[in-house]
DNA sequence: CGCGTGATTGAAAAGCATCAACCCAAGTGG
DNA sequence: CCACTTGGGTTGATGCTTTTCAATCACGCG
């Protein structure tokens, strides 16, 4: 089994060149992952706490809760993603997260992220990278809901997490694990649970996609993405240029 | 009148004590803006950019054009606002960015962006928390546009544009200046023009607040806010705690 | 004055939510 | 071992929300 750490840095180095010494910070920084169960807030929207997360395995999401009682997610946490880099900077959380899933998560203090932006400069810059990826993604899901019907919302959050998971290696032949219920994806994509149920059956009987028991198998990619309307540029996966 | 490069110091220093050295930086690299019209895009989707656009005066817009000829808005631009910080960063754009009225922009190499990663901690902090302030907008949008019905979504917009303008002296007695279209309003919220137009009628006739002629003028800002489920904290208004 | 852009209103149709029922599989406890 | 419970999935019927299409109005400008 290879060290629990690596998600984490693999994709830190797909955005800057790592020193030996930045990777020795980071190698102890995620030394020491705690279990958590599923469906868990890891910290609830108006906290201020004095930890960043860092999800290791398992699948977590932001979200908020609406006073009717629902809620809105507006990210999965995959292995490797930050949870609340925010929190070293900003005063108190906006927004809550929970995992969906059984999660291995690692604490780093905030005071030792603080020091990092004044000491080293490469890590910084890739951590900021993480969050201006974030930002893209995010503006993406407003497209999302903003303007596109039903279907073509879930066929985009299928065709993004396939490529996000591809990314880390976590498909297998048009295929991933989603491990959420139809009413998280409800809640995801703003849509009721009903609806979102009728929307995965046209997508099926469309041939497109379907989903069944935490499985996402694409059936036609090409017609999928088409459908959905999907560019991937806005995840930016490819590598950054060599910068001097 | 005041030196231009102003809400945009006066921005960062609520963010982070800037010393004279950092503040020489700022003023230096704001020095020279130029004027853009109305309606013209910055940059587009796509674009290679090598330069960071900061608005000194006027309103412009982040937005993706979609496949059905519509657009979705995702960010207005005020005087202080970075444009595309991500390009010091990222690839490409995966946005456009266009301006809504004359404005006046200057710009940033992206080596010099670069550069102070490198040089000047506590700058690359303050940029860092403009990134992280954006993604926390971001966010609600999401909850706005996929958890509120079409009176809510314009409601919550106007609260939140008001106490960001009020923010930086930009509104009088419930009132500030928003020139934008209903069609603009329409894409930003993701509505039709026919329909945020009869939204803003209901909203007008429950007393809670008026648009017209690129003025929003706020009746009620308790029952607005309640109206909208309005909750200021994911702006980050409040000045830092003193870290350290 | 005529034209273009944006605002406004009406009527019809489509999209989505709500309410309600039922099915199914996986526990759980007697 | 089985009755019972529970959470999630599925489907139908109905109504509200929003879009679409279309027409008209108001205003600034060449």
């Amino acid at each position: 089994m290879p060290n629990a750490s690596n998600a984490f840095i693999r994709k830190l180095q797909g955005y800057e060149p790592v020193g030996d010494d930045d990777l020795a910070w980071l190698r102890d920084a995620s030394a020491t992952p705690r279990k958590v169960k599923a469906n868990t807030d890891l910290i609830r929207e108006g906290d201020v706490p004095d930890n960043v997360f860092l999800i290791m395995e398992g699948i977590a999401c932001r979200y908020k809760s609406t006073p009717e009682g629902g809620r809105q997610i507006f990210a999965y946490l995959v292995p490797g993603d930050f949870c609340d880099l925010h929190v070293a900077l900003l005063d108190e959380m906006d927004h809550s997260i929970a995992t969906l899933t059984p999660c291995s998560v690692v604490r780093i203090p905030k005071g030792k992220v603080l020091e990092l932006t004044e000491t080293r400069p490469a890590l910084t810059r890739a951590f900021w990278w993480c969050s201006l990826v974030d930002e893209a993604v995010l503006r993406e899901w407003i497209v999302n809901v903003g303007s596109r019907n039903a279907e073509e919302r879930i066929a985009h959050l299928f065709c993004e997490l396939h490529a996000w998971l591809q990314a880390v290696g976590l498909t297998s032949d048009g295929s991933f694990v989603l491990p959420i219920t139809q009413t998280e994806l409800g809640d995801t994509v703003g849509l009721t649970a009903v609806h979102a149920n009728r929307s995965l059956r046209s997508l099926r009987e469309a041939g497109l996609v379907t989903f069944r028991g935490d499985i996402v198998q694409v059936t036609d990619m090409a017609r999928l993405q088409a459908f959905a309307g999907f560019n991937p540029n806005y995840l930016h996966l490819q590598r950054k240029r060599q910068a001097s």
